[in-house]
DNA sequence: TAAGGTCTTGATAACGCTGTCATTTACAGT
DNA sequence: ACTGTAAATGACAGCGTTATCAAGACCTTA
């Protein structure tokens, strides 16, 4: 038998007060006697009361419930600890997380549908956008246009209607570029990202700052278009690996394409980082488990979803007047993937 | 301006019906003429009508969501698949995906109120479990007490009121093994899963089989406990190569753990398969991205989370009379992970 | 003591849908 | 055509909250 449920009318019986007055109490709206207040707070815990949020959604217009859209992942792990971050935020203010994920397949088209069926069917309160998905105008559009106060995790352009949270990839990428150089690498080689998703740009930028601040040229030919997935890395890597002027460390813009790098070098039996250094980004979990273990800029995923989160739930809530953007630095984190060029490689 | 949306009335007045017949309509329910039908499917079409969830979950005491429970996963990639699969088929049937990760630093008492809380604030239709919060006493009570409909994955113990679905674990294992065995190994060394995880003791058992069918005595110093996760693979590998006899062969019981298994062989400098072979569960992502990469046995995650929800879904609608037990098998995927042993291991 | 606030509280009407049950319509059988 | 049964439809009462607005309680101040 479900255990019939307490309903507000029990919890203002017992505590000899109206609904309305319990009402307030649980929604901690000012202007209830202290006494009041503990007395209605004693009976809903006697009775194990919980507001029925469907019955709050029709008579509130408000769920308590906020979205997470994201597109099928390069990389699991990247999802998985923004959705943890998102979470801890969540149930912390008494949030609910809803999730769609969006085949990244289908177009823009069917993505901004995806958004529009997510919000018609959930109507949760906010809406939080994964990268690329936070860049993606159909999205937005299809969001601003059912009035769904949003938040952007790593967007390309932050709008004053949106919070956003984003890493500092440039100055990430070029701190990962000048360890590097500090180690005397000269040919470094870079593997770019996803196009779609800003941090590629941004960690590209942060690659060239840091060659040109030692007047180092650019050269096109080290430069390898990835996916920021595994086996782009990897092709990536046999391609940058095979030139005939090897470079004698590759820095590629995820650790996922980095480790496909390494297992090119692998293939090609080049030793790292002997023969050559690696250099991933984000601190994944595939950083600590290839071989060697990659030294990367730790991303703090969590903390920024969470973050994040709260500032949304802040603008729901209408504690928060404007958007909020912040921004969180990646630290390096250093192992045994990178180190100072062979001799040999230096003489060439 | 939040477009107004429209609501069950205005579909009714354009359809000129009443908005029973509309509701009728919008939930399939029988005994309603074709036409009556296709002029209020149209209505509702043209004015983009979407039932309010929150009106159908207090009117209708449900709320077409489905809530996944799991832990902290020690591998985000079989989390994320499963939410995939569970996804899907929430949204074939027109279901929404409500998520619960549960600490998994915390006690039964904690794991068993959190789905107690998660059940009375979402009031979800049904609940599906992941392992090890399949084999949860506290958490499966917490939901046979409020009577919700559960289904679970990889329980130990399947019963008779909820659903579930598991892969062969057994028989996948068996098959590894038989592998290794064919190759010409016989000292070969398994490294156990988290003991709360049933497909832990399947697995240990397939090994057994596999080695008995040979007649090959069970040497328990070749037997490691490792948690599932990388770092515990790592432990166990070193342990078990520095062996007196070292084994030609180690079987983790999942790729996770493999994978910590090659780091520790390329530790020691012993070359996977030359030195030794290596084995995983699972064909997780991690599996193709070690060098040498993994053979394993492909557990379909997202096949068995879409077909569980798909049963418990069934159950919620009534279509379904009985609890489902399905049984996914494991196919093998050799990789370059394992080979026959070198002559000079035999020799010993 | 009375007036004029401010703080507390409550009565009651929504919110948009489904369930119940009565009513109307359709159609078969005589 | 007439009755009986089954199919189709509708009227209306909730479902458990929040919102609105009015009323009561309690202070201050003059």
């Amino acid at each position: 038998m479900k255990s019939s449920k307490a309903k507000i009318t029990d919890v203002a019986a017992r505590a000899g007060v109206s609904i309305k007055t319990v009402s307030r109490v649980m929604n901690r709206e000012a202007n209830v006697r202290p006494a009041t207040r503990e007395r209605v707070r004693q009976a809903a815990t006697a009775l194990g009361y919980k507001p029925n949020p469907a019955a709050r959604g029709l008579a509130g217009r408000r769920t308590f419930g906020i979205g997470l859209l994201y597109e099928n992942p390069h990389e699991y792990s990247y999802t998985q600890r923004t959705l943890e971050g998102v979470f801890a935020s969540c149930e912390q203010a008494g949030y609910t997380l809803l999730l769609r994920p969006c085949k990244d397949g289908a177009g823009e088209m069917s993505r901004a549908q995806a958004a529009r069926d997510f919000v018609d069917q959930t109507r949760v309160d906010g809406v939080i956008l994964a990268a690329p998905l936070s860049d993606d105008g159909g999205v937005l559009g299809a969001l601003r246009a059912s009035d769904t106060p949003t938040a952007r995790i790593a967007p390309g352009a932050p709008d004053d209607s949106c919070c956003s949270v984003r890493a500092n990839d440039r100055d990430g990428a070029r701190a990962l570029t000048d360890h590097l150089l500090e180690l005397g690498h000269r040919r470094i080689a870079f593997v770019t990202g996803d196009p779609r998703h800003d941090a590629s740009a941004q960690r590209l930028a942060g690659y060239r700052l840091g060659l040109q601040a030692r007047g180092i040229a650019p050269d096109e030919a080290l430069v390898a278009q990835g996916m920021f997935d595994f086996e782009s890395g990897q092709r990536a890597g046999r391609t940058l690996l095979t030139l005939p002027q090897r470079p004698t460390a590759v820095f590629a813009s995820n650790d996922e394409m980095a480790a496909g790098v390494v297992a090119a070098a692998h293939e090609l039996a080049l030793a790292v980082p002997a023969a050559v250094s690696v250099a991933g980004f984000d601190d994944s979990p595939i950083a600590s488990r290839t071989w060697p273990a990659l030294s990367t800029a730790r991303q703090p995923v969590f903390e920024m979803a969470a973050a994040l989160t709260r500032d949304l739930i802040g603008q729901l809530t209408g504690e928060a007047q404007a958007a909020r953007h912040r921004v969180f630095d990646c630290p390096l984190v250093l192992r045994a993937s990178s180190a100072a060029p062979a001799p040999r490689n230096a003489e060439r």
